[in-house]
DNA sequence: ACGTGTTTATCGAACT
DNA sequence: AGTTCGATAAACACGT
């Protein structure tokens, strides 16, 4: 209660300083505000400044590697307690945030992780030096629960992670999700299931444990095209499920009256909003085609193990008793950083065509202020390109080309609040 | 019991 | 104004 208002003080203290539009009054900063702040915020300095805070950040995790401090057991390195990641957070901070920032030294991570929730600890503090600037390590960051998710998984070397996984990549990177943890972890959990751009993947027999692998689904190509983690320019939508939806809310329905405008009922219209709107209109008409049979007449089985690569992998690896790493090369071949240019020309061309619409500002993935790319390790960056080739014999193109034992998102994390890009973000860059 | 996964519903903001 | 997308809450089922 009383950590949920020092957040909710830091967030209006956002959104007030930066003379927004009107926020939300409530806890959260809605994600939606932060949308609209790259237009007044792409400046090329903070992308030059991004990418030297990157620069830091990595040496702060290869520090907290040395330190043997990574976990090896998940998907992506960890740094596991918050006491060692109130430690990565201060070995990080000295070699490259001294301070442009302000108070974020001090207010950071420490305040955040360790467990300080009294009400005034922080806050007080802080009010009580003159020269207090804001702290808006508290602020939610301006990215989707989809984003998160996303940048998980494609962070992670098998480019796939249990849900726990990725909530503990979420809160390393981000330390505003240590707080309301039961709230955002719904959230996760209603993306996860509720997009079809993310796919359930079956533990093997030989990994037992709680919850499946999620990964991506190979054919949502790059749904943040220009490398803006912000908000997705169209919803990746799985058309045989999409088809299977359909089929099971209105079986005596055919599927061109999905987008009919017939009058719904309150209740329907509910549903409506997110089911039938997800049918993208212009592929419509390719519905009908892409199935030869009617999709009533396919169960749900058939239609899971048919519709992506992944779950056909799935199959296979239950028929075969393959190893889980087979099954994950196999899920890196298809992954869609991974696919054939062939594929991925084809995936470029149809989102610009018919899913995405183009970026004004002509950003790239590498350059958008709000890429991912400023807050992980690239393949750019020169000192870390030796790990990009070190790791291409796996087969397997990581966003990050760190090894397991690099990984370290509380450097990382430190680096988001550190960056122009945080405060583009937060409307903090003239203070 | 708890974590995980699915589904429905509602709301606000951005977009068209 | 209508549509689309994302956030949030909540109920429920299931597996460990």
């Amino acid at each position: 209660m009383l950590t949920q208002k020092l957040y909710s003080d830091s967030t209006t203290m956002a959104a007030s300083s930066n003379a927004m539009s009107p926020m939300t009054p409530t806890y959260s900063m809605n994600s939606m505000s932060c949308v609209s702040m790259p237009s007044m915020n792409c400046s090329p300095q903070a992308a030059s400044f991004g990418s030297s805070m990157l620069n830091s950040g990595m040496a702060g995790s290869m520090a907290m590697n040395g330190n043997g401090m990574s976990s090896s057991s998940m998907g992506y390195t960890t740094i596991g307690s918050p006491i060692s990641n109130m430690n990565a957070a201060c070995m990080a901070t000295p070699i490259g945030t001294m301070n442009t920032y302000g108070t974020v030294g001090t207010l950071g991570r420490g305040d955040l992780g360790g467990g300080d929730t009294s009400p005034n600890s922080a806050l007080q503090r802080a009010r009580a030096d003159k020269t207090y600037r804001r702290s808006y390590t508290h602020a939610k960051p301006p990215y989707s629960y989809i984003s998160l998710i996303t940048m998980a998984i494609q962070n992670s070397p098998q480019k796939m992670l249990t849900l726990s996984e990725i909530y503990q990549f979420i809160m390393d990177l981000f330390p505003f999700y240590r707080q309301n943890q039961q709230r955002w972890q719904n959230s996760i959990r209603h993306s996860l299931s509720f997009n079809d751009c993310f796919v359930k993947v079956p533990r093997t027999p030989d990994k037992p444990g709680k919850g499946s692998f999620w990964s991506l689904h190979p054919d949502s190509g790059n749904m943040f095209e220009n490398g803006c983690y912000l908000r997705r320019q169209k919803r990746f939508k799985d058309e045989k499920k999409e088809i299977l939806r359909q089929t099971h809310k209105s079986p005596s329905h055919s599927v061109d009256n999905s987008n009919s405008s017939e009058k719904k009922t309150p209740l329907q219209h509910g549903d409506d909003t997110h089911k039938s709107h997800h049918l993208d209109k212009n592929s419509d008409g390719a519905l009908s085609s892409m199935l030869s049979i009617h999709p009533s007449k396919l169960d749900v089985e058939q239609m899971n193990l048919l519709h992506t690569n992944d779950l056909n992998m799935h199959q296979q690896h239950h028929q075969q008793n393959m190893s889980h790493e087979e099954l994950t090369a196999m899920v890196n071949r298809c992954h869609p950083l991974s696919i054939s240019s062939e594929h991925q020309a084809m995936l470029h061309h149809s989102s610009m065509t018919h899913h995405l619409k183009q970026e004004p500002s002509g950003f790239t993935s590498s350059n958008h202020p709000f890429s991912i790319n400023r807050l992980l390790p690239a393949e750019s960056k020169p000192d870390i390109k030796m790990y990009t080739e070190m790791h291409q014999y796996a087969g397997y193109n990581t966003l990050s080309p760190l090894p397991n034992s690099m990984h370290t998102h509380s450097t990382i994390g430190n680096d988001y609040y550190n960056s122009p890009l945080y405060h583009t973000s937060t409307g903090t860059t003239s203070l």
